[in-house]
DNA sequence: CAAACGATGGCAAGCGGTTGCCGCCATGAA
DNA sequence: TTCATGGCGGCAACCGCTTGCCATCGTTTG
């Protein structure tokens, strides 16, 4: 049968019953010393090993997928990988899962639900399992996708879903506070994208802390993530008259920086500007963002822990949900108020 | 019948057999119908293929990948997930291969040859190819891997295999016209990674016009990529009396523009920065940065096309390589000669 | 001392598809 | 009318590995 590539030198791999052949042994044993060491004799086992590494062996992780049902893959899916936040969470993940052996599927889904769920579905079989770290879906389709294919969310509470949460909520304090006590009392949220759950999220806070001062903030949007956003945003939130802004995500607040640099509004002069995330770029943009540091990495671990945990039956039972803190870096994009 | 059309119900998945024994054909003959549809009769075809979709039959890949040895993933290395650069890349390559229906297994080589080489080695059997978009390997093992599986590089220049790259030596001629037409004379070139193959091209380049214009460019470095890297190789810059510095890439020059601020250093009066690549950041960090603007994603774009039409026997014969042109794009951080 | 047992290893049946080869049948050519 | 031919479908052998079940054998236990 013509293969579709040929490897090496022409020889074939090596596989479990070339092992076998050479040490004398069943493939089920060399299967089982390799994979189930308790299972099979140490003596066999150490020269099954030796022979493996003397051939090296590398296994077929097809063979191994279709009858085991465990692939050693794991899907991260991310609404567009050009977004810098994802950079951090791509990269925790990578090296969680490298170091557990998986291999790491990207997959973007260009913020549609709708392609979530079908490229998942598609997938299932191929995969041990997925981290969601920005899903749009609705609740009870990731409920009942949770159902199909162990998952894992970043930046998103589903019950009975774990999830790794960046607590940026609970920054959105932090952050007003900032701006209060600089003497904003007017100040405005850039709502980011509709059916984003951390968006719903920070708002809730914002406006707590706004109705705990007796403030009534204003909210502007929806704007879909990305810089280029920024520019209506930036418009919209000059129309409130704020002095102040916090912004959905640094992406959209560094769109909004850049507009209002083009209209020559002065920042922090004549408005505020705070972030959320502290993404790469939010230290060198002009001015430099002040923004709610988030341990993106961290969740990106963090969520392959959990994964992998749920994986593994003989794993601990794993919190359903972990709660990552962040906390306010004040740069240069907030002052005290001055103009209006 | 109807089924569920709810996923987890507990229903094992459909397969070939199941839409064999709905039609009444044999499972080979489904087979064909949807892989080789000029094999089976044009109604049969079309009554397995109702019932596939009526049974939402989805293909296993690791089965069909053990008996035909395709695997329908291609992976795509890159030296470290995190910097910008890549990002475009990725995205050139994900809407490629998402279009042709492949997967995108993503993996970080921390900027190792040898993780590099074990990684793809281990993974061989489970890939169709793979697109290496900064390869540390040296040639000989490059092109030895080229003959085990099929490879596709950026950036990068090997005999026998097929490459898409960003022609920034080129550009690095309008780059230095631009210095040198604003009265620089004492250029520095801030090298990149030691092993980086494009970091020497655009040396050569540079060094190729400086010996044009009977000028002498200093070379300093090699330093990682990496902001953080920029804090030393401003220093060395300034340590050559230079008036302009070309900069490997945006990514250091980023950090270099950051060291020069806080040794405030100005830009462009006191010292000329000119990047390669204009990643995410370069035109909103500060000054904004004049650079080489690169067709990334399109480099992705490319070096998918390339290596799946390698992948596809009846495809016509494909270039061996090609070439994507860059331009300068000229911001705020390159300006007349004023001091020294 | 016999029965029960635990440790080991082999057998063989898949996992879900793919594909070489064969057979059947309807055509068209001789 | 006969035979070569081509279209179409089925059979069955894998692909490489996992795993349930069974056989064997040296021990431990009642």
């Amino acid at each position: 049968m013509p293969r579709a590539h040929q490897f090496g030198s022409g020889d074939r791999p090596v596989t479990i019953n070339d092992i076998a052949a050479a040490t004398g042994v069943a493939a089920s044993t060399v299967s089982r010393a390799l994979n189930n060491p308790g299972r099979v004799n140490p003596a066999t086992r150490e020269r099954i090993e030796a022979a493996a590494r003397e051939l090296r062996y590398v296994p077929n992780s097809q063979a191994r997928a279709l009858s085991s049902g465990r692939t050693g893959a794991i899907a991260v899916l991310v609404s567009d990988v050009t977004n810098p936040f994802y950079f951090g969470v791509l990269r925790g993940t990578q090296m969680q899962l490298k170091a557990a052996g998986y291999a790491q599927l990207l997959i973007d889904t260009e913020d549609s639900g709708d392609l979530e769920v079908e490229l998942l579905h598609k997938m299932r079989r191929s995969l041990d399992g997925a981290i969601l770290a920005a899903s749009r879906l609705p609740d009870r389709a990731l409920a009942a996708l949770a159902e199909d294919i162990p998952l894992v969310t970043i930046n998103r509470n589903v019950r009975g879903v774990p999830s790794a949460i960046i607590d940026t909520p609970a920054g959105m304090g932090q952050a007003a506070e900032h701006l209060i006590s600089l003497g904003h009392r007017s100040i405005a949220y850039v709502s980011g994208p509709e059916r984003s759950w951390p968006n719903e999220a920070r708002w809730h806070a914002v406006k707590a802390v706004a109705a705990r001062h007796r403030l009534t903030f204003t909210r502007v949007g929806p704007f879909p993530s990305g810089r280029r956003s920024g520019s209506a945003a930036a418009d919209a939130v000059l129309n409130t008259g704020a002095t102040a802004c916090i912004v959905f995500n640094d992406l959209l607040a560094i769109g909004v920086l850049q507009r209002l640099r083009e209209r020559e509004i002065r920042v922090p002069e004549d408005l505020s500007v705070v972030g959320c995330d502290d993404i790469f770029g939010a230290d060198f943009c002009h001015p430099p963002l002040t923004t709610l540091t988030a341990p993106i990495e961290q969740a990106g671990r963090v969520a392959v822990s959990m994964l992998l945990s749920r994986l593994d039956p003989s794993a601990p039972a794993m919190r359903q949900s972990v709660m990552l803190p962040v906390h306010l870096t004040v740069r240069g994009s907030t002052g005290p108020r001055l103009s209006e």
